[in-house]
DNA sequence: CAGGCGATATGCAATTTTGCATGTATGAAT
DNA sequence: ATTCATACATGCAAAATTGCATATCGCCTG
């Protein structure tokens, strides 16, 4: 009474997916493949896992308990890599790490420039992405996140506090100081649906012109005329084309946090990274805060 | 970043045995196998894992690392095959019981061929064993101890209550009640070393002429003649050429017991043979009490 | 009701993994 | 010092696993 492992790993794969090519396609082997080891797993377990139908593989009860186990193993093996890459005292190798787009161009391009000149052995990777890349799969070292939460089994380190502002084109500038009573209007975050809270009560007529579920679109956006967007200070004075406005405040916005998870979070790789990106945060503090 | 889980087990057992033989032995492969797996999983993780000694494979601490997460998985493993075994509904199949020898002869024989006429479709194994049969890898479904403890993470039933006394042969009684005074010899566990507690007063005399670890041999030094021996009151009284001697007052002893693993306590097997084995107790007390 | 799509089944060949036989190194016992 | 036992290393052939090509099945759509 023996099983192998990987054939419990496919069994896994299959219950989360329900076919067997979406399973294959996650484990990296051919769908064949992955048939041919649930049937070795029902064969070694003495049970059927799966209804075999035209539309998938359907688990039966057996399998989730299984896919239960399975899924716990599945963390451990992940727990190795990390075990084993928090360990790494090298300063040589990958290291991934990833930020949001509009973080990377007017900042960490010149954090990652000092880093890779102190550090040239390593073989640094740049994951520009808005999703949370996931940390417990190592599918990056090190996370540039702008929210409060460092996460659960995740520690993090406050880089900076941020402000948000109004930021528009020269053209909508124009009108807000000359005409304030006249209709103002914005782009914002599909979550929100309504022009901010706090703004100035100069400003009486607003109303919502589009929403939008990303920021590099709203920024493209405002500096085509579209309208008022509400955005980071650093990005708004960052960004050609646009000036900004008074008609909201300036008011707090979500820090700026660095996450790794904690495993990996001592690895010499990532204590590097953090020793140029951390001080260039402390000296740029102004450039994010109001 | 990906590890062929099975490559992890042959790194747990590669530290749990230190040698590459001994390891194979385990996992039943061939040493070489093993030997192929470690490369390939230090390849995977980039990090050397063993010092290779003339004397076997030195894990390195990532092994220890390593093995402590795969030693995680290998628990999950085995909760994998208990959880189906638990589930298991049939009549039919295999099936493992295992009992201390000295109870299979006079009692156990009675209900195994109770069972397997009323379950024809089980295929019933029994391991006649003292040590204690590892429930949770499966080595056994059920076990009957004798011992007042059913252990962590299993479920128990207590079969009987029982009582010891002392037993030796005829010769022995023959001179026990005709000269009470003079010395009498016992043979005893190693773990006490010295007669009984409880004696009765009327014996002043005694003194340990062996120890030993093994009950079975035990008996037969009673038989022999060697001495006076304390063990159950059911197991003197079947034993051919021994009778039961005043020296030592009927006194409670350790009860027996019948466990399983929780998660495979209700499955249909299991159930169906406590059901012999439960009644058979209940109408046997007297047996096994003074 | 024909055709296309998405999913599984299966025979066969290529590839990978495994086991065996043999060789080497080290340390303990004679 | 020699021998023996134990443990690892490696080349090669056998066995097992895998991927590919092709066939089948059921469902939805036009």
């Amino acid at each position: 009474m023996n099983v192998d492992w990987d054939d419990l790993k496919a069994v896994l794969h299959v219950v989360r997916k329900g076919t067997l090519a979406a399973a294959a396609t996650e484990l990296g082997v051919n769908y064949t493949t992955v048939a041919r080891r649930l049937a070795r797993a029902e064969r070694a377990l003495g049970t059927v896992l799966f209804d075999r139908l035209a539309d998938g593989y359907r688990p039966v009860e057996a399998a989730l308990v299984v896919a239960r186990h399975a899924s716990e193993m599945e963390t451990q093996s992940l727990a190795v890599i990390r075990g084993i890459a928090g360990r790494d005292a090298r300063l040589s190798g990958k290291l991934t790490v990833t930020a949001p787009q509009l973080l990377v161009g007017p900042h960490l391009t010149e954090v990652i420039r000092t880093f890779s000149q102190t550090h040239p052995e390593v073989d640094l990777h740049l994951r520009a992405s808005n999703d949370l890349a996931d940390l417990s799969r190592r599918e990056a070292d090190l996370a540039i996140r702008i929210s409060r939460t460092p996460g659960d089994a995740l520690k993090g380190l406050r880089l900076s506090d941020q402000h948000s502002a109004s930021f528009a084109s020269p053209g909508w500038a124009e009108q807000i100081k000359n005409t304030p009573e006249r209709t103002i209007d914005w782009v914002v975050y599909d979550a929100l649906g309504t022009p901010p809270k706090g703004l100035d009560p100069r400003f009486q007529n607003n109303r919502v012109v589009m929403t939008c579920d990303d920021m590099t679109a709203m920024v493209g956006a405002a500096q085509a005329g579209l309208g008022v967007v509400r955005m980071p200070v650093f990005l708004g004075r960052a960004t050609p084309g646009l000036v900004q406005v008074p008609v909201l405040p300036a008011q707090p916005y979500a820090e700026i946090w660095v996450v790794a998870h904690a495993d990996v979070w001592a690895s010499a790789k990532v204590a590097a990274f953090r020793e140029v990106l951390v001080p260039y945060f402390k000296r740029n503090r102004a450039v994010f805060t109001s």
